[in-house]
DNA sequence: ACCGATTACGTTGATATCAATATATTTGGC
DNA sequence: GCCAAATATATTGATATCAACGTAATCGGT
């Protein structure tokens, strides 16, 4: 006899054919891989691109904003930007009226690594949209936003 | 003048906007956070919770089997046993018909808490379920598997 | 039976992720 | 102006993630 303790093997069937949280982290897992692949050839990760692509605007934003903008913990964007300062792609300042606050902005390298970055996106991005094209990609965007 | 040599502000609008990996990273961090804190009581996260599911079944799956079923390097999933093993979670044992192999099986100690932990995820899942509802759980979860 | 190719896995090093905790600064009530 | 509360960020410790590299076992052709 087996005198099992856990869930029914039904249950776990349910669980793992239904669970949102699962595939989400395993679509994540995927794409990302896809994407760290071909960013490889210019140094970046897939959350390096976002967030420099983040940082790419007229005025440096705080950590807190860009944080929420990425649904990340701000201590995890505060681990992130290290390897991206050690590169000389971001730079990090004090804030002149707060100087509890932070202001992140890309340096000419990083803004030139994000404009050759580009193009590589657009690749890459392109083939994703296909997969998801029959069933409409922006309604994907939208259920994605929903959740985050 | 400014200077920039970084891509349009308008381009980067455009990726932010539709970036489908931006998109699933995100989402899946905030939902990852949200099913970290509900299974926080059983000392599980939202990855370990989903291994030990992946784990409960009648013939005790190889190493490769599960990394491939989670979408998932198979180092990663290596890391990942440890600490469940050392909290008595999960058992590994190397394969007899092949000694290249190993056999993931749940302890009893590991059932257990897996049954204690699925009606935090109910709770947790049906809640999401309802953040998608109006355009089809389904859907989306045919999009992610299409993705991975 | 031998040996090269393949398969299954482990280890290492770097980055990613978050909770818990700590520090510095600003704000608001008095 | 003073001080408690709130705010913005840093640090630490544990786990998660993957590429690159290395090892042991199996398989297949001869």
């Amino acid at each position: 006899m087996s005198n099992r303790s856990g869930p029914a093997f039904a249950v776990t069937h349910k669980v793992r054919d239904n669970c949102l949280c699962l595939h989400l982290q395993r679509a994540a897992r995927a794409v990302g891989r896809r994407f760290d692949a071909a960013l490889r050839p210019l140094g970046l990760t897939n959350g390096q691109f976002s967030l420099l692509m983040s940082l790419n605007r007229p005025v440096a934003p705080s950590i807190g904003s860009v944080a929420a903008l990425l649904a990340m913990d701000r201590t995890t964007l505060t681990a992130n930007l290290k390897p991206l300062e050690r590169r000389g792609l971001v730079e990090v300042t004090v804030d002149a009226a707060d100087k509890r606050g932070r202001r992140l902005s890309l340096t000419r390298a990083g803004q030139a690594l994000l404009a050759r970055a580009v193009p590589v996106w657009k690749r890459t991005h392109a083939a994703f949209e296909r997969v998801v094209a029959g069933s409409g990609a922006d309604r994907l965007r939208n259920d994605l936003r929903a959740l985050s």
